[in-house]
DNA sequence: CTCGGAAACGAACATACGTAAGTTTCCGGC
DNA sequence: GCCGGAAACTTACGTATGTTCGTTTCCGAG
């Protein structure tokens, strides 16, 4: 037996990514092998190789694509929302933690197997990640240079509203007692309003 | 050669951890080798099993030492912060940003690798967490209770402050722009008050 | 229908890794 | 000063892992 019936390069190949998303987001990408992965699609592991160049290769391209999916959505939903800023800081927000919601393997794997990237990947998912963050400080700059925002660093709030607004991918499975919606919504208001009871809505 | 000449134990298991904090925060446990922290302490990697039980009971202890310490912490600071809910809650912000940037080894681990640990050992880690967490999520009740916070949901609004206070460690080296109490007042005032500007301070 | 290349198989290699075992030497309490 | 155990060394085993290679068979364009 060699070719199998019913083979499809393309059909394949995308099976290796999803079964790559799954398994390195579970296990990690070190202790994430190659027969294992291989076994998930259905096929022996040296058969990998017709897809993939390495198993480093793989690695990046996940990390690659769900770096420019973020990028493009993100640029969209800037692009819908109305022109002020705190309206752009809120599309900002809702759409970060839906897709983050939404493609919790590829955000884990994101921000978990940085470490993993040998030093030319990893300086190119660097270059895409800053690309994303800058969107959002742009954003804060605005919104303090215009009056509606306080800021003290918007460089380090920016980290510190990433790490708030991505840290639900870490324990939300489908099915829980909030809807993405409330989720959306309870960290989009944290992230404007803090704990902080108003005195004036 | 055998027992070599001023070898001691105590300070063999010591340099053991510190080196064991180190690569796993650096590599990874399941990419960390054992060779390779033997030689980080200077011994054969046989004579590591003097010391750890396994390489997994290594990860185990680290994890474990480190919540302790951290819950630790946290009980003597609220302690020792005036008995209003708020006193309480920024005494409990600015202990775990302070840990987390002066541990940044430790609380590496204890986030990244949660999943290399074995089911016994899991949950053994996740009780201590819940513990912790629980400690925010009350602080978070009676804020609401007594009239100065507004939270949509206690649980998930403590994971999201946790991720933001978190988060800090995964960049800050020290010497950086901004001092470790710049850091604490920014991310406790973000925490509580948001971005948006406060019509009346 | 034909045929080149795509896509699978099976087998193997070289290495790296966690751990065990036996041995040797030094530390520290009596 | 002696001696038991602590703590190191050396060696090696068994297995797992990323990757390569030669081969075989099927898909699909012309």
């Amino acid at each position: 037996m060699a070719r199998i019936t019913g083979s499809n390069g393309a059909r394949t190949a995308a099976a290796i990514r999803r079964a790559g998303l799954k398994l390195i987001a579970r296990h990690g990408f070190a202790a994430m092998n190659l027969r294992e992965l291989a076994a998930e699609v259905g096929i022996q592991p040296g058969s990998l190789y017709n897809h993939i160049a390495t198993k480093q290769g793989l690695l990046y391209e996940l990390i690659r694509e769900h770096l420019e999916t973020l990028i493009a959505g993100t640029d969209e939903a800037l692009a819908a929302a109305p022109p002020d800023t705190l309206s752009r800081l809120r599309a900002f927000c809702g759409h970060h933690v839906l897709y983050h919601l939404e493609r919790r393997h590829e955000v884990t794997i994101a921000n978990f197997e940085l470490r993993a990237l040998d030093t030319g990947n990893y300086n190119r998912v660097v270059a895409l990640r800053r690309a994303y963050e800058q969107r959002l400080i742009d954003l804060l700059d605005q919104g303090v240079a215009e009056g509606p925002l306080t800021v003290a660093d918007s460089r380090v709030t920016a980290y510190a509203l990433l790490a708030m607004l991505t840290g639900v991918c870490t324990w939300y499975r489908p099915g829980g007692r909030l809807s993405k919606q409330e989720l959306v919504a309870l960290h989009t208001d944290l992230a404007l309003d803090g704990l902080r009871t108003r005195p004036a809505a």
